[in-house]
DNA sequence: CGCAAGCCCGAAAACGTTTTTGCATCGGCA
DNA sequence: TGCCGATGCAAAAACGTTTTCGGGCTTGCG
């Protein structure tokens, strides 16, 4: 069914049709019902593609996941996802994703979004230190929402959730505890998020006296076996930590590994404390300790922020901070054992 | 840049530019070349709404997530996105995704994706005994493959893991190990793989000679309150299950926690087997037992089937049913307690 | 009664491709 | 030498909209 078909059985002109439906001012209030009613009945909608043309705009919104991150075991991207397209179905926008396996190969999939595919605006997810998405985006004028802050020079629309609290509160927590050797599995420094946990993680030991060590501080991948890895090189050192922070939840499993194949455990003998809520976190033993990450309103919220964007809302008017809520279960406890009964475990395996 | 400043800086016409990239027949291979190297300076790649509008193809495949199934405390969809993607990106095709709410939103999604978006094909999730979205479908003649068969009727593509051999051999599993009261909850009976189970599952009941107990079967949401409901209904009937089989690892959990609460341990006082293998199931006390569910090679084969389908290939030898793996972990086991000490344990709580 | 001003509507151009058709040119063959 | 077919390129139409522009009709006012 072409708008021209519906014009002809109308009795009317194409371009009436069109800006009857478009909500045009020049068209009688009573031809416009009469319109909209025939495109009700015979289910007409204008071609994508056709008005894509004609407007050069794309009413397409793309979602980049970028896999280095996006771990199939945790349900971020997936409800971050749900949460974007529940918000862009009352829209005229359609959402196009596509996903990366790499940084190089993100710019490749970004660039032909926004060049071939015309993409009216852009999401992506966590964000670099120095992003070059965000340099490419701004340069090209496109209009995107971050998942994070960043340095990358220029302004531009943001909603991040603030990990300089997950370092604080975290390590603050530890202290409160009792705890003085404090542990640190960060996410590669490159990426924001991971410099704010640093950053708040700094804060608090000194905010407690205790000197920053660099044996305690180790960065590794967002996954279990790299928080297997670091937790097990922190383990092995002369003078271990009493609790391991890690920002994340799927680090702080392979840190009880880790914990559990020395023949410690978890939560007794060392404190673990993740974060971005895994729902299965709860099911661990001990429940693990961890900070919110609320991932389905924030993808709504990214969409809301776009949308607004696209309406005219400055960019500087769009930047949003979440504090993470601490969630505590039982992986953090106090410090149990004196090194020495923890070298004798260990030795016992 | 427009094919035609392109085609002016090369002092062509359009339309040998046009097919110099399109890889037509009527070029001299040297002006090909040129046209190819000009294009690759410029970065020029063709107009996506101008070339959709011209050859009457939208270039874009949709994937519609089912949210009733949709859970964001499995990996499933986004395994699936992601393997779907992976094959598409070396296409000319561009992914669009849309969720759905419910059964009848999922229609409306369904629809405009098709009519107003005219996108060249569809995946979609968990197949229905009678499917709706297969009906339309067919009826409007739009290449898909689904995951899962369906009794709908008519001739389509589809890619299935076997249902029948979880219920199957979960159930010939638990009858080895010695149990004679298994049960099984279910998910609902409209989905398609929901009835292959229960069929598998009263096979090897007949099997073993052991008659079908309708207090021992029931269907529930596919998550975790889902089977606590369910397995808590089981546990308190008069004549409990020693063993439940749910063919859903998120649904197991439920069920753990329904066993846990009445004061008995699973694995050990009750049998449990899951599906569609989680990440997490290893992290479980005891391990999860359950069936592989490889949904990340499971994307990336509905997208080389819907390709093929696309380039030609008839349906009838686009049809694929998968077995799923078991995975023996410590969750199934021998019944241990008798009747009498379970009722004990329950009337301790 | 005449004229200006709104109000509706239609004609036509434009968006950037692809594809059909047609037209040269050139080489080969009789 | 003359003709024919093949080859390489160009012109132009078409895809389905939106939007600008212009014009006819009604209406109100002088």
């Amino acid at each position: 069914m072409n708008i021209q078909e519906l014009a002809a059985h109308l009795q009317l002109s194409v371009s009436t049709v069109s800006k009857a439906i478009n909500g045009k001012s020049d068209v009688n209030a009573k031809t416009r019902q009469r319109v909209l009613d025939a495109a009700a009945q015979f289910g007409f909608s204008a071609d994508a593609a056709a008005r894509r043309l004609r407007t050069q705009t794309s009413d397409l919104i793309a979602f980049v996941l970028s896999a280095p991150q996006a771990h199939f075991a945790h349900p971020f991207f997936l409800n971050m996802l749900m949460g974007i397209d529940e918000k862009l179905e009352h829209s005229r926008y359609q959402l196009v994703v596509s996903s990366a396996r790499s940084a190089e190969h993100e710019m490749q999939v970004l660039k032909r979004l926004v060049e071939v595919q015309k993409v009216d605006g852009v999401l992506f997810g966590r964000t670099l230190r120095q992003d070059p998405r965000i340099a490419y985006l701004l340069e090209r004028k496109v209009p995107f929402v971050a998942f994070g802050r960043s340095e990358t020079p220029g302004e531009f629309a943001y909603l991040d959730i603030d990990h300089t609290v997950v370092g604080r509160e975290g390590c603050a927590r530890c202290v409160t505890l009792g705890h003085r050797r404090i542990g640190l599995v960060n996410a590669p420094k490159s990426l924001m998020f991971s410099h704010h946990q640093r950053l708040g993680y700094e804060g608090a030991l000194r905010a407690a006296s205790i000197p920053f060590d660099e044996t305690l501080y180790i960065e590794a991948d967002m996954t279990e076996e790299g928080g297997l890895a670091a937790a097990r090189q922190m383990l092995e050192a002369n003078d271990p930590p009493t609790a391991i922070i890690s920002g994340h939840d799927l680090v702080a499993v392979g840190i009880y590994r880790a914990i559990t194949e020395r023949g410690l455990v978890p939560g007794r003998d060392i404190a673990v404390i993740g974060g971005d809520d895994h729902p299965f976190g709860t099911l661990l033993s001990p429940a693990l300790t961890t900070f919110s990450a609320e991932t389905l309103k924030a993808g709504k919220r990214m969409s809301e922020m776009l949308l607004a964007q696209l309406d005219g809302t400055p960019v500087n008017e769009l930047q949003e901070v979440w504090s993470p809520d601490f969630i505590p279960r039982s992986s953090d406890g106090s410090p149990r054992l004196s090194t020495e009964k923890r070298g004798r475990a260990a030795a016992r395996r």
